[in-house]
DNA sequence: CCCGGAACCTGAAGGC
DNA sequence: TGCCTTCAGGTTCCGG
């Protein structure tokens, strides 16, 4: 479930290891993890390459490699990145090994095999269709109501919808939508320019507090030195399906919406009252 | 275009 | 004990 906070997290935290040495070897344990091409390929696009720089862009961390290379890596659900001292064995489900030149491995472990790895000298191809960062200064709320006014799809998807705003994910929407009191069943084209406005320091408010917890370890999340985040803790109604809202007390409701759980409070978060 | 649903995977947890 | 169902969620694809 790495979102944004999670991410952003992994990243930090990766940086001091990763940048400015060289990958002295990769292992692709599980093969299907390579999304463009084979991982030989991929491999061979990989060795003796210097890290320069990592980044992260919405949900993707982004290596930066000589020669113009880059390592896209998305966590998908279920991935990790733990950071481990050779030559240690890995956990059973590490898919991915990057081999560092100052005796570290980056290991990439996931249960699920739905995390993907990409090594490309065009990173654009992929990141070119994010929407905009949601903890950059340039997402005012006038961007966001700009980007709502073009949705008629429920505001829980229209959030969660990379190609309209980066690195929101199920959990942080929930906790967004919460925050700002609007239906996740509203059609975001029909929020009002205060609710926009409520909705829009919601969503910074809440993946702030996200990261300053380092991230939300609610299943398989952990940090590069295999300790939990905290932010689930402060969580108000994602994943407290039947708990009592901590502001009227109504038990949080779990709807389904495009396949995912969505928990909110029926009686904080009601439909507003027709706009016209 | 817009939407809902399935698929990709596997494990945990709960019901019976 | 053990089987069956549901839940978990990021993304992509497919059909209506």
């Amino acid at each position: 479930m790495p979102e944004l906070p999670e991410v952003e997290t992994i990243r930090r935290e990766l940086y001091p290891f990763a940048v400015g040495t060289n990958i002295t070897d990769a292992k692709f344990l599980w093969e299907g993890i390579v999304h463009n091409g084979e991982p030989d390929e991929a491999k061979r696009r990989l060795l003796n390459r210097t890290i320069k720089d990592l980044g992260r862009r919405g949900k993707y961390l982004i290596f930066s490699l000589s020669d113009n290379y880059f390592l896209l890596i998305h966590l998908k659900m279920s991935g990790s990145l733990i950071l481990r001292k050779q030559p240690e064995l890995p956990p059973y489900y590490t898919r991915a090994v990057i081999s560092l030149a100052n005796g570290w491995d980056i290991l990439l472990v996931d249960p699920r095999k739905f995390a993907t790895v990409i090594v490309t000298d065009r990173p654009d191809m992929v990141l070119s269709k994010l929407g905009p960062e949601p903890l950059d200064n340039k997402f005012t709320p006038k961007v966001l109501i700009e980007i709502l006014r073009q949705h008629r799809s429920p505001i829980k998807v229209t959030l969660t919808d990379q190609e309209s705003i980066a690195g929101i994910g199920n959990m942080y929407a929930d906790e967004a939508l919460f925050r700002a009191k609007i239906n996740p069943l509203r059609p975001a084209n029909t929020l009002s320019f205060e609710e926009a406005e409520r909705l829009h320091r919601a969503i910074i408010e809440v993946l702030s507090k996200g990261l300053e917890s380092k991230g939300a370890s609610t299943r398989n999340y952990v940090r590069p030195d295999g300790n939990k985040g905290s932010a689930q803790l402060n969580f108000q109604v994602a994943h407290q399906g039947g708990q009592p809202c901590p502001c009227c007390g109504t038990p949080i409701k779990r709807i389904t919406l495009r396949g995912r759980g969505t928990y909110f409070c029926p009686d904080c978060q009601m439909d507003s009252p027709k706009l016209f």
